[in-house]
DNA sequence: CACCACACTGCGGGTTTCCACAATATTCGT
DNA sequence: ACGAATATTGTGGAAACCCGCAGTGTGGTG
């Protein structure tokens, strides 16, 4: 689950080299032959980024990255090429990849680009753990509370909600404490801060 | 005030005929033959899109580039290019730039992509518009007002924001509904909601 | 069947909010 | 100096909210 870089190219020589500069500097890295092999490998709880040979036996770097994209990758990826033109590495940035180098280049260089992605990996996940903590509260809810806190957002008294819903006005309110105390709030203001962006 | 394509370079053929490539696709089209001189007309109610030759004596496009961005640029700005690197195709894109389009290339290409750019700076704008008259209508609060608002987002109870105010609980309903009046809210949680990613 | 989570309800009472009516003080611009 | 906007406060009552206590009913599980 730690953080590393997964370098994804056909040529054993550029692996080892690539390997053995980035663990030089202190990344964790590990190596596939083909797109085939880290497609296989890959799952949504990979942490760090992945560095992709554009030219590759079999599928293609900007192929494996569709892939990827098609099963929700949030790993940074780095097109990495010896022959790049100008609209690949277009295409590569407008889809989202983190960055475009050509080899040869200054080593000191891409492992700077490695480390910015590493880290920027690493700052989406701070982030996203705390939508996924909203989250997993919001399912610990039951389907009364969740009805009651739908109705909440949208600003409605208590006393409307129990008529929307067809039961007494205490029912909302125990339903109401209830969720409060689940999602870890104390007032529904503090309830739309916290699912600001939602829904 | 309507959305134009401001095109940018020091050719002349080329303004002339891809001014009237997009004229003759219903784009309205400024020409500027310096970056100087767009620079010098730039202000930040221009609305549509920007193309920027990369190439150019005097301020070259990614000069250019960077200047309106520190102006608070928000047009989408497509680069167009006849000797593109790689390097500087990445650069300007992960800088934030719309596209980056060698030249020549296909007219119909070229359109579309312009057209594309002016439809999120149409999409942008409706976007904004909201932002702003919330802001608006932030502005159009005293600073009492904005004082109680603060507090209320922060959860604070109607006496613990008199106190922390230093002011009886009677001026704070006071501000509290007249800020409610001015903001458009009827409940605390709609001016969370309004509010939602500010502050 | 006993147990438990969930949904539901009433009562009583304290707290908070909302508002109309009524007033005073300060600042600012004409 | 006068009026407008802003800030301030009080009284008192209606409405809404919060909560503990106590109890009913249903469905699912061991």
């Amino acid at each position: 689950m730690s953080s590393h870089a997964y370098l994804v190219d056909d040529d054993e020589a550029i692996r080892d080299s690539l390997g053995w500069l980035l663990e030089s500097r202190g990344v964790a890295c590990f190596s596939y032959s083909s797109a085939e092999d880290f497609l296989a490998a890959w799952n949504p709880s990979l942490a760090g980024c992945i560095l992709l040979d554009i030219r590759m036996d079999g599928m293609s770097g900007p192929e494996l990255f569709d892939a990827l994209s098609e099963r929700g990758n949030r790993l940074p990826v780095i097109f990495l090429t010896g022959h790049g033109d100008v609209p690949m590495a277009v295409s590569a940035l407008k889809k989202g990849a983190f960055d475009f180098v050509e080899k040869p280049c200054n080593d000191n260089e891409l492992v700077n680009r490695v480390i910015e992605a590493l880290q920027l990996d690493a700052n989406q996940r701070v982030a996203a753990s705390g939508a996924d903590s909203v989250n997993t509260r919001i399912s610990r809810l039951t389907t009364r509370e969740r009805q009651v806190m739908e109705l909440i957002l949208a600003g409605r008294l208590n006393k409307v909600i129990a008529d929307e819903l067809q039961i007494s006005m205490r029912t909302v309110e125990v339903h109401r404490a209830s969720l409060f105390e689940k999602m870890g709030v104390r007032t529904a203001v503090e309830l739309a801060q916290l699912l600001a962006g939602k829904r």
